[in-house]
DNA sequence: AGTCTAGTTGCAACTCTGTCGCATCAGGGG
DNA sequence: CCCCTGATGCGACAGAGTTGCAACTAGACT
């Protein structure tokens, strides 16, 4: 029975082999839910989509994954406000850090990369000699749409 | 038997009068904490203080209280980037937003006020048209006396 | 290709955080 | 001082994440 391996190597396993990280059936479908995921993602909608490609993940599977590519720096661990619950989301981390703002109304997320965030990043580094590893800056509010029904 | 009044009225429960809140045993229990503490307590610690307090506050008033005061926008909630388990820290809200920095190896927390973040707040409300509620930014990484030995 | 071993997995049980329904209780306005 | 509404304690529950352990497997070395 041939198993769907047909997406491209990707980023996130390309690191793994780097690094010398052991590559497994599970592991190469969760690298892959990541990589193609064009949203904010939580544990429990990974191993959803990760079970599609690979039946036998667990969902333990997943939370010792997921605090690999944390601990490895490949991935940002969001809240988005707890809009939806306490859980975590889960998002390939980019070239650029990026702020979210989450609609305490409608629920939608957006995204917006400033040269400020960057500036104020250096400051904190410069002004309080603190070597920055990972941020997060997450803002709840109101969007366009709903600031007038509001 | 007089019960430990003691506390000053303080800014949490002058809001709560003017807001026609109910003030009771327990809350004032738990709004004493809150205005006296001096380092960020977590859910289960406040109800601990609390108890010492009034013996009788629950687990669950203490919950129910910390979304009233986040309701309220009295309160902010912090993650401090997870350092030390899952669940949520309380503190205060001042005038004043303010950044945390987490050590990933002491778990010290430090705070930073900086006009830049002011201005990239100001950015977001008018670039994204998105008025802003609550903002919160963390940082993790390696303060002054880790990075050494890092 | 076959062997070996350290690293990985599935499973089930568990912890921890936070929520909820409901009967009872009490704050504070009249 | 009474009363009503909102708050509380309690116990049960839900969901997120972790852990111990036996079984399995990736991949290095023959």
């Amino acid at each position: 029975m041939p198993l769907p391996q047909t997406e491209m190597p990707g980023r996130l396993q390309a690191h793994f082999a780097e690094r010398g990280i052991r590559m497994t059936q599970q592991r190469r479908a969760i690298l892959s839910v990541m990589e193609t995921a064009n949203k904010h993602l939580d544990a429990s909608r990974i191993l959803r989509k990760a079970q599609k490609i690979d039946a036998s993940v667990d969902r333990s599977t997943v939370y010792r994954t997921l605090r690999l590519l944390k601990r490895h720096g490949l991935i940002d661990e969001l809240d988005l406000m707890h809009i939806h619950g306490e859980g975590h989301y889960y998002e390939r981390k980019l070239n650029r850090d990026h702020i979210h703002m989450a609609c305490l109304r409608c629920g939608k997320i957006q995204e917006f990369v400033s040269d400020i965030f960057e500036k104020l990043k250096a400051q904190v580094e410069k002004d309080c000699r603190f070597r920055i590893v990972v941020s997060r800056l997450e803002i709840g509010g109101y969007c366009t749409a709903c600031r007038g029904s509001q």
